[in-house]
DNA sequence: AGGGTTCGTTAAACCGGTTTATTGATTTTC
DNA sequence: GAAAATCAATAAACCGGTTTAACGAACCCT
C-alpha cells in the first residue's frame, strides 16, 4: 500500500502537506490539492487508520462490552445494538464488540490499552471487574444496566427503573387475584436480578403474602438458552408447587419455555397458568398462542441512549456522569388473567 | 496514562527491552522481567494499541460490513453474528462493525483504510462496489453470499445452495399438490433473490405452470420491516389472484406478516393457505399457530465458516479462495399442506 | 517604498510502540 | 586458555501519519 511520503514524493510536495489535504485541517491551495488528490488516486492511497488513530489520539471508534465468557448476543441484546449502530451511524462512528476471553486478556503478551475512544458495558454485575479496569484508564465508559453500589456515582450509566416496574406488574398481577408465583430471574450476579427481585418481593410483602407464597429461580448460566430454563424451572417448580397460579419470565424467549412446560403439564394458558414476561420484542410475543402480555424494556432505546451518554462524554463533558432511566411499557395481551381458584373452590 | 519510555525511565532499562517484556518476542531475564512489569503496574502501563497496530501491521481486529445505507440488523444476521463472534472469541480477534454512511466515507477527510485485518462482507448485491473497493486494497475479505459473477472467482464466499435449495422446496409444494404461488423474495438487487427466484423458476417450469401461477415479489426497500411486506403483499396479491394456495416467505418474520394476512383475510393456515419460510429461528417459529414449516439456512454456521475462512487468509494463504457450501435443512411442521381445490370441486 | 499581516508550504519533531544491528558479558568448545 | 558460540540488553531506525515552528512570498496600508 502507498504511504503518505509516496504521494508527497509524486506530486512534488511535503508530506505535511499531504497530511492537511487529508485531513483539512488546514487550507491548502486548490492547484496543490487537485496535484496531491490525483497522484493519490494514481497511487490508490489512503491514509493509515492506525497511523492516524496515534498522532490524533483518537480513533472513532466506540466499543460494546460484553462479559468476556458470555458470547452468544440474545434478541435483546440485537435489539440494543441497533439502537447503539444507529447513533454510530449517525455521527460516523463505528462499532468494536469486544469480547475477548478473560484468559486471553491476562496474558502479558495481549495486554493492551482497549482501542476505542469509549466503550458502553453490557449486563453489569455486582462487583463488575470491567469497571475498575476501566476507571483506572482514561477511557469514558457508559453502562447499561445499574452498577453495584460502589461505582454508582462514579460512572454514567443508562437504565429502565426496574424495581418500580417489577412492582408494578406484581401488583398487577395481585390484581388479577394471584396469590402464588414463580418468578424466573434473571442470574443472581447481574445487578438487574436484584432490582427486579427488590421489586417483585416489595410487591409481594405490600400485599402480605407469605414467603411460601412465592418462588425466586434464578438463571444459573448466563450461557445456557433462556428457553430450557424456562423450560425445566417450570416444570420441577409447578410439580413441587401445583398451587402456582402464575409465571413472571425475564425474557420471551424464557416465556416460550414456560409455554412449552404449561403444554407438557396439561395446563391452559391463561386459563389456569398466567405468563407474564420482560421482553422487546414487538415481532414475535403477539404471535405466541395466546400472545404474550409483558413489559416492553424498549431495547433499542436503552442502546440509542447509552451511545448518545457516551459521544457526549467523548466529545466535551468527560467527567461527568450522567443517569438515563428509559420507560417501559406494559402491553397486555391474553397470557394473564385471573387464577381459576382450584384450592377454594367458592368461584363462579 | 504512562507510556512505554516512562515504564523504561522508571525500571532503568531501554524501551526495547520494555517492549521486548510484553510481547514476549525475544527473551528477558527473569530478573529484569519483573523489574519491567513491577514498574508498569506501579505507573498503570498498558501497551498503546494503536501504536503496537501501527509497528506491528496488524490489528486482531476483522470487520463486519453490512451496506452502509443498511443499519438494522435482523434475527437472522443475529445469529450470523454469533456464529462470526464465536469465532473470533475462540482466536482472540476483536470484531469491527462496520456500517458508515457512504457519504461519510467519501470525503475526503474520512478516507481512510479499514481498521482491521481482514473483513466480512454481508449481503452482497449485483455488482456490489464494496467488492472492487477492497479488491484494490490489501485487506482480505470472505463474502456471506454469492458475489455476482464478475467477481465469482476473485472472492473467497460462504453460502447456502439457494437455487438449489429453492428448487427443492418449491418441487415439495408442487408434490403436495399446489398450483398457484406466491413467492416473497428478497431484494432484488442482492444476489440471493436472483439464486432464489432462479430455483423457483426452474421447478414450476419443470413442473410445465405457465407463467401466471406464480406471482414474484420483491421487497422492495431492505430498511422497511419484513413483517409489514409480508402482511401487505399477500393482502393484495391474495386479493388480486384468489387462486394462490401457497406462499413462500423469504424470513420467518415474514411468514409471519403472511399469518396475519390470512387472518385479515379469513383464511386458515394450512387448510386454505400453505405458508413455507427460509428461516434459521430454532426458538419462535415452532412457537407459531400454526407451527411454522421451513428451512433452516443455519446463519450461525455460515457466520462461522466466513469467519474461519477468513482467519485463514489472514494467516497464511492470502490469495487463495475458497467456497464453502452450507447445508440447508427442510423442517417440515405444520403451515403447508395439500391444498383445498375450491375451482374443479372433484376431490374428497 | 517600507513595515506589518496574511497565507501557503516545509522541515523536523512527535505520537508510542517494534525491530535490526551492535555490543558486551557469559558460557561452551577443543 | 584462547576462540567460538550463546545470551541479554541497548541505541537507533522504523511504522505512517499529525503538528509545531519557521519561512518566504504575496497582500495591505499609509
Amino acid at each position: 500500500m502507498a504511504t503518505i511520503d509516496d504521494v508527497a514524493k509524486a506530486s512534488g510536495v511535503s508530506k505535511g502537506t499531504v497530511s492537511s489535504v487529508f485531513s483539512k485541517k488546514r487550507p491548502i491551495s486548490k492547484e496543490v490539492t487537485e496535484r496531491v488528490l490525483a497522484a493519490a488516486k494514481e497511487l490508490n492511497y489512503k491514509p493509515n487508520y492506525w497511523a492516524r488513530s496515534l498522532a490524533n489520539k483518537s480513533t472513532r471508534i466506540i466499543g460494546l462490552n460484553i462479559r468476556a465468557d458470555k458470547v452468544k448476543f440474545s434478541q435483546f441484546h440485537l435489539s440494543l445494538l441497533n439502537g447503539v449502530l444507529g447513533v454510530c451511524y449517525a455521527h460516523g462512528y463505528r462499532l468494536l464488540v469486544n469480547a475477548l476471553p478473560s484468559s486471553f486478556q491476562n496474558r502479558v503478551e495481549h495486554m493492551a490499552t482497549d482501542p476505542v475512544d469509549g466503550e458502553i458495558l453490557l449486563d453489569p454485575e455486582n462487583r463488575d471487574p470491567r469497571i475498575a479496569e476501566r476507571l483506572s484508564g482514561d477511557v469514558p465508559i457508559v453502562l447499561i444496566g445499574r452498577p453495584s453500589p460502589e461505582y454508582e456515582n462514579r460512572v454514567s450509566y443508562v437504565d429502565n427503573d426496574n424495581v418500580e416496574m417489577t412492582q408494578q406488574i406484581t401488583r398487577y398481577l395481585l390484581g388479577l387475584g394471584h396469590r402464588s408465583f414463580l418468578f424466573l430471574n434473571a442470574p443472581k450476579f447481574r445487578t438487574v436480578a436484584d432490582d427486579r427481585a427488590r421489586g417483585f418481593l416489595a410487591a409481594v410483602r405490600e400485599a402480605g403474602l407469605p414467603p411460601s407464597s412465592y418462588q425466586v429461580a434464578y438463571k444459573p448460566d448466563p450461557d445456557n438458552p433462556s428457553f430450557d430454563f424456562g423450560y425445566e424451572t417450570t416444570l420441577g417448580m409447578l410439580r413441587s408447587h401445583p398451587g402456582i397460579t402464575a409465571v413472571i419470565a425475564d425474557t420471551d424467549t424464557m416465556a416460550l419455555g414456560v409455554y412449552k412446560a404449561a403444554e407438557t403439564l396439561g395446563l391452559s394458558i391463561p386459563g389456569q397458568l398466567s405468563v407474564f414476561a420482560f421482553s422487546d420484542d414487538s415481532v414475535f410475543s403477539p404471535e405466541f398462542t395466546p400472545p404474550l402480555t409483558g413489559v416492553r424494556l424498549h431495547a433499542e432505546r436503552l442502546g440509542r441512549e447509552a451511545a448518545t451518554l457516551l459521544l457526549e462524554q467523548i466529545n466535551g463533558a468527560a467527567g461527568t456522569f450522567k443517569r438515563t432511566i428509559v420507560p417501559t411499557d406494559m402491553v397486555i395481551r391474553s397470557s394473564c388473567t385471573e387464577p381459576k381458584l382450584n384450592l377454594g373452590g367458592n368461584v363462579s
